[in-house]
Order: structure tokens, then sequence, then C-alpha cells
DNA sequence: CCTAAGGTCTCTAGTAGCTATAGCTTCAAG
DNA sequence: CTTGAAGCTATAGCTACTAGAGACCTTAGG
């Protein structure tokens, strides 16, 4: 039985997101030593590395919420966490390109620069003007994972 | 004299994040009509427009509000923008190289869905056991712009 | 001049995924 | 037996907005 710094340990995740995880549901409550900490065993812990490597990933805690669901009943068919993982590919493939498009903007704005005062400088004056942009570039939106 | 609506329509941002941008001063508090609503002109739109194509390129508000003030006074020094910019190019591409080792994990594992029952699935396999994945993709942390 | 529609006002709360703080209790080593 | 680390709960904060409630203003049509 682990305590709950051991577990956060053995899965590289910190003690106050696994009582996060819990409260929102991603892990059961676990059962309580006689002082009322928490006690975890094997099962806890590889549903905890799950939810890392998933977040590691990059998938969010919903979509990671299906995935454990699905685990959990190994005799269905497979084609559910086929479309969520394919989803994130997609999402992940989509970010991609818009930070692409972004670095070559910020690569031609930083080399532009010839270091001189503001009022000629290069950086401030493509941020004010967006057609001196050679791209599109919409909004990045993105997601984070610790 | 633009009101809210005109100049959130003239910059592409929405009505609700002009104000929040007030709220939290990157935008100065406008003139106000008689009936209490507010009203902006040119140098408003221009300073909307800049901090939304800053936000377009991934620049935290942070840093967005030191390019403004950077570029309130132009006779100083570019240096500092320069800096700005490079950091956030910097950061740009080290979330470029983490999302294309997601992607990569990502494709490896979807190519090898088989489709079966999800105890065969590769999916929630490498997902469960992270000893399976090629690259050892460290969380991909990110930011959103609109 | 009146009314109706749509824009604007303030304020509060919610989103994702945690992280940090305060003030307490429990546990393990010496 | 004491002390310091680790645990407990509860609340608030982070980024950058977005959504909602309920009231007020503005303007075009009749």
């Amino acid at each position: 039985m682990l305590t709950i710094g051991k577990l956060g340990e053995a899965a590289g995740v910190k003690v106050p997101t696994i009582r996060y995880y819990e409260q929102i549901g991603l892990l059961p409550e676990p059962d309580r030593s006689a002082g009322n900490q928490r006690l975890y065993g094997q099962s806890a812990l590889d549903r905890l590395a799950f939810i890392r490597h998933a977040r590691e990933l990059g998938f969010p805690l919903d979509a990671i919420r299906d995935l454990l669901s699905l685990s959990d009943r190994p005799d269905q068919s497979c084609a559910a966490a086929d479309v969520i993982a394919r989803a994130q590919l997609a999402e992940v493939e989509s970010r991609l390109a818009r930070l692409t498009a972004l670095k070559g903007e910020l690569e031609r704005m930083v080399v532009q620069c010839a270091g001189g005062r503001i009022a000629d400088c290069r950086v401030i004056e493509v941020l004010g003007d967006h057609s001196l942009c050679a791209t599109d570039h919409q909004h990045p939106e993105s997601e984070a994972a610790s």
C-alpha cells in the first residue's frame, strides 16, 4: 500500500494533482488509513500511470475519462478508442500546422530587426500592421499537459 | 467615434474581450457617451489591432503589455522588443518540437490499432505502458490565442 | 412621439488543468 | 517524546477569455 506521496513519485504525478484527479472523478476514492490518509494499491498506480501517459500525449481529461472507461471493458470493440486517438492526432496536426506558420512569421520578424530605435523596429512595426505578414496565421489555440 | 461593437468588428475582437482588456489595463479607459457607453477613436483601434495581431502570433498578454509600452516610446532602443520576440520564437520552436514527437507517437499508435476488441487495442495498450513508446515525449505545455 | 429590436452596461461565474496557500493533523525517525 | 516531514481540507489563483443575468441606451420605423 502506497501513501499519496509514494504513489505520486511512482507515477510521476504531483500530490495535489492526484487529489485533483480524485475530486473530478478520474481516480476512485481510495481506502484510508486509521488516521484518514489515502492508501493506494497497484490498480490505482496503473490507472494513474495511464492518465499521466495520456496527458503527456496531449489528450484532454475528458478524452482520458472515456479511454479509461473503455479500458475497463476489455471485450468491447476498440473502435471508440481509435476514434479518440485519431481525433487527438488530428488536433496535434492542426496545432503543428498553425505553429509552423507562426514560427515562420516570427523568424521573419526577428531577422529583419536591425537593432535600432523602436521607431524603426521591425518587430513593433509588423505587430502593428498585419498586412506586413506573409501568412494569415489564425490563432494558435492549444492545450496544456504537465 | 466607434462604439464597442464597431471597434470589435473593425479589429476582429469580440466585445467582451475588449472589456476584458480594459479591465486588465491593456486598453485605456475610453471616453463615454452621455448614456455611459464606451466611445473609441483611431488610437484605440490601432492599439487593439496590435494586441490582436500579437495574440495571433501567440504572445502572452504580459509580453504584449511590454511590447505596447515599448511602442509608446519610439526613441528607445528596440533591443527589448527583440528579446521578447526571440523568446516567443524559442517558445514556439520548443512547442513545435514536442508536438512533432507527439504526432509520431500518436501515428504509431493509431496505425497499429487493428480494430478488434479493447483487450487487444494498441491504443489502450500503449497508453497503459509508456515503455512501448519510441520517444520520451515530455508534456506539451502550451498556450492559446483567439 | 412611441415602440420594438438590438446594442451596451455591470457583475458574477464558468472553462482547462492544475498550483499555491493556510491552518490543521498524522506519521516515522531519533 | 519530540520534531520535522508528509498528509488532511478548503479556498483562491493562474491564462485568456466566454457566457449569462438583468437593466439601460440608442435608433429606425410607423
